[in-house]
Order: C-alpha cells, then structure tokens, then sequence
DNA sequence: CAGAGGATCGGCT
DNA sequence: GCCGATCCTCTGG
C-alpha cells in the first residue's frame, strides 16, 4: 500500500470519479485497519440538481465546496450514512460518492460490523453498507483523504481495469447523466445488474 | 432474482 | 411538513 500525492489524482468530479476507481480506502480505527478497493463511484457537481451542493452551500454541504479529495459524509433515510470524495477547485461544489468496495484486507472485522449472515460479497455492496463497514462516520467529515492517519486513500493502482459508465442510482433528477462509473465484470458492485454490464 | 414497500430522522422549504 | 445520492424484508414468479 502506498501514500498518494495529490497529482495522483483529477480535480473535476467526473474525472475524479474515473480516476478513483481501482484505489483503494482505508479506514484505521483503535490499531483496526479496513481495506477496500474502490470499484463503484457516482460523480456531482453544484451545476446539477441531483447535487447537494447544486442549491449553493449549506451547513451540510460546506465540505463540497472546500479543499478537494477530503470526506463529505451525510446522514440519508434515517439510517445510514455516504461517503464521498470532494471534488473541483476551492469555491465549486463537488464530490464523488463511493458507492462499492471489494473487501481487501479486515474482512472479519467488517462482517462483524455489519452483523451475522452478511455474506462476503454483500459486505461493501452500496454506500451506506460499506460506510458500515468500514466505521465510517460524521465524525469523519472534512477529513482530508491524502494526509490523513484515520481514513484515507492508498495506492498502488492496479493493471487499468476497463471502466464502464451509466446513469446514477437512487436519483429523481438529471437521471439521464452518465456519471456512474464502475470496474466492468466486477462481482463486488451495487445497484440494477442491468447497469452494470460486463 | 426482481420489484415493492416500510423504517426512520436530519436538512431544508 | 416533506422528502431523500439507502437498506432490509417480504412477496411472487
């Protein structure tokens, strides 16, 4: 697992979201360390209205628009919480939502934290499990991604992996923008299969 | 396996 | 008050 440098990384959300996939997050809790691979991320941004940030800044929203690659993390549905990446230069609202990760390294400890009879595949398979998963919380938000010692981004990035997009998932506006992006053939994703071909 | 519906609560109008 | 970048369970095929 390496550090990754800031120029590893696209600035604009869509390009951050293509960019993300295949690295990995890591989550360090109490001496516990979590891995996942990154295969399942959406991309936002403050000129369209299925973004928060898309109704100018917020209390909620402020992280969106501050420093990019650091933690947006919300409270949805009364139950869970998402995690994303922000995105765009200081001033612009945008981030990236990591809706998937394949379990890599603490696999016990995240069926611990998700509970009896989750199976392996399920564990990180949609962004309010995978927050579950990996401890991920409010406490966590603003928290920047490529400095950080409790949760963070690593590399190295793996052979290219085929990319594959579509439309975004649990949206009712802008639903026609293909800014879902997900490692093709990849077992560990979430939403419709029919948005996932291989 | 796919689709439907309820749970549950903070943010925003 | 309303509704959501979701999850879980149950139902039917």
């Amino acid at each position: 697992m390496t550090r990754l440098h800031t120029d590893d990384l696209a600035v604009e959300a869509p390009a951050l979201a293509r960019a993300l996939i295949g690295l990995l997050l890591v989550t360090q809790r109490d001496g516990v360390m979590t891995v996942g691979r990154i295969v399942e991320t959406e991309a936002y941004h403050e000129s369209e209205p299925a973004a928060h940030s898309y109704r100018g800044r917020t209390k909620r929203n402020a992280v969106m628009f501050g420093a990019p690659f650091h933690a947006y993390i919300y409270f949805i549905y009364g139950t869970s919480y998402c995690f994303n990446v922000t995105a765009e230069p200081p001033g612009v609202g945008g981030g990236v939502l990591v809706r998937a990760l394949e379990p890599v390294a603490g696999i016990d400890v995240m069926a611990a934290r998700r509970g009896a009879g989750v199976r392996d595949r399920d564990l990180c398979r949609g962004p309010g499990r995978l927050c579950r998963a990996m401890a991920i919380g409010p406490e966590d938000n603003g928290a920047d991604l490529v400095a950080g010692t409790a949760i963070w981004l690593a590399g190295p990035r793996p052979p290219a992996a085929r990319i594959g997009s579509s439309r975004r998932v649990g949206i009712s506006a802008a639903v026609e923008m293909r800014w879902r992006f997900y490692a093709a053939g990849n077992p560990y994703l979430s939403g419709p299969r029919s948005l996932s071909p291989p």
